[in-house]
DNA sequence: TTGTATGCGTTATCAC
DNA sequence: GTGATAACGCATACAA
């Protein structure tokens, strides 16, 4: 009756919400959470290595229910771990939360969503391309914006152009590297296989890559890589061969974690709009249990952008 | 009783134990909150700029609570609104949580210790120094560890030696300058203002600082900046007045951030033990009410020792 | 030692 | 539209 059901006259409201005001009446989460067999939380669930990533994520999420009754929780879990699904159950069903945010790379995995959904818990998944339909997603457009890049490579004048993936089985891996690989056949130009290496999104495999990599004869002119810690080892690489960047060696990144600008020179790269991306998780979710959390809000949109930044790793091919 | 009340006898207390297993009992999280009036949940209170360590600490919070029914839940302050207190107050008293963790600088905050008191909630403060009783603290060793990589430079013949300081206000950049003041006091050095320069933990004010100091006739031949986000500033200050490091200027910085690895040449830095304070704050909150969480993991530091880490940014002097 | 009634503060369901 | 009452599931106090 509190909480605005619809055979109530407005008139009555109002004079109900001025007596709340009055005596300062607070509910009480606890009572509404054991009557309603729902507690008013939001969990995030995530096995993102990236501190800056999962960091900037909650606070997009925080500042959508800045002004609520909700409150998140952070549940890392093991995506190696045999008892994972398990462990995210027994979880859910003790915390009986609001909603899941599924965060990359679990978010990519059906078994989990099925589980949610199995447990009566809304949840939505955060990844590099649609996962799941618009309701339960929200999506950065990682192919397109990894094809941007290797197009302002392509438009300096570069031709040899060598590419790090990330780790195969993540999602994102395989959508910036698809967008490297169809902007390079759009261009014509043919890929040296010598020039693409393996990675896993840390730094040391970076540096193994660049190493192999700029070994090849001939070289390439520049490198696109999966993400800022491994062009960071790619940048490494250089220095050890005494390759100059960017006259010798142009280098791109993704993510604009911190490490790219601290770089010298400072690593061209990629913002993804991970805040918004929280702002937006959020939202989605408690649009379902809170009809009018959103009024006003405007639509909510599945897909958000990132940005090609252009810093000076990048230069023309001096050869 | 199913909570190993003292009147009862071990034959009994393995009976229930037994048929609660058979039948899998799982309690109510929510039902327990409103007979107790305590909600299971411990707070991550902090207003800290730097997310590799708030996701440390959430990681050592989160190894101790693993295998609980206890959860974590983030709550950002913004230590500038004036109705900061107020609004954790409120939120206190809704959660009514076991217990609260505050992270630097807020932790330094007098008024939000006493806060919790009154709300009758639990906090443990983490901070670079005593801020508090042990039961209410765990710190690590600024000053001790900055003397410690201070005492490094001087070791390779560094005299002349910079300073970058922290934002005034925060204790971490106190204790750090009294740690390079002290021991170069010590050392019988004497001090250069014109080599000291203030920052305010970011990387722009340490490029300011950095070039600050780098225009003084002489310039030092070391310079130590209280964070690595203000070294790598003091780095791209060099980069641009064409100092190399470490030939011409050595560079230390502290933290350890993933930054500090990436850098050329590598940072010197110091690492703190901040997933290990994060386990310690939280073994110590949750000691309190569940005294046989603890049993057989020993006895709880208050103070955790950093570890400086010696790397390619430091040199000796070559004038 | 065991059983039983009552409270925790809210929502939901009925009568009215 | 209003008002009383029964859940919700656990803890506690008191009686047996």
């Amino acid at each position: 009756m509190i909480n605005r059901s619809p055979l109530l006259s407005d008139a009555t409201r109002d004079k109900v919400e001025t007596a709340i005001r009055k005596i300062g009446f607070v509910p009480n989460p606890q009572a509404r959470a054991l009557a309603l067999r729902r507690n008013f939380l939001i969990v995030l669930l995530h096995d993102n290595p990236n501190a800056q990533t999962v960091l900037n994520f909650q606070t997009g999420v925080l500042q959508t229910i800045r002004d609520s009754d909700l409150a998140l929780v952070v549940r890392p879990v093991d995506r190696d771990s045999a008892d994972m699904l398990a462990d995210v159950r027994t979880f859910l069903e003790k915390q009986r939360p609001l909603g899941v945010l599924l965060l990359p790379p679990i978010s990519e995995r059906g078994d989990l969503a099925d589980l949610c959904r199995n447990a009566g818990v809304e949840y939505v998944r955060i990844g590099s391309a649609m996962l799941d339909d618009e309701a339960h997603c929200v999506a950065s457009n990682d192919r397109e914006v990894v094809s941007e890049a290797c197009q302002a490579l392509i438009e300096r004048g570069h031709r040899r152009i060598g590419f790090v993936r990330g780790p195969s089985g993540f999602r994102s891996a395989q959508e910036r590297e698809d967008g490297f690989r169809d902007t390079m056949a759009q261009a014509g130009i043919a890929l040296n296989e010598e020039w693409i290496a393996q990675g896993n999104y840390r730094f040391s495999s970076g540096l193994v890559a660049g190493e192999q990599i700029l070994k090849a004869a001939p070289r390439p002119t520049a490198i696109l890589a999966s993400n800022d810690e491994m062009a960071a080892g790619v940048m490494h690489a250089a220095k050890h061969l005494g390759i100059d960047v960017p006259s010798k060696l142009s280098i791109v990144g993704f993510d604009d974690s911190p490490t790219a600008s601290h770089l010298w020179p400072p690593l061209s790269t990629v913002r993804w709009p991970i805040v918004e991306m929280g702002r937006v998780a959020a939202r989605k979710l408690v649009a379902r249990y809170l009809p009018d959390f959103d009024e006003g809000a405007g639509p909510l949109p599945t897909r958000l952008a990132s940005t090609f930044i252009d810093r000076a790793s990048m230069g023309s091919p001096s050869d």
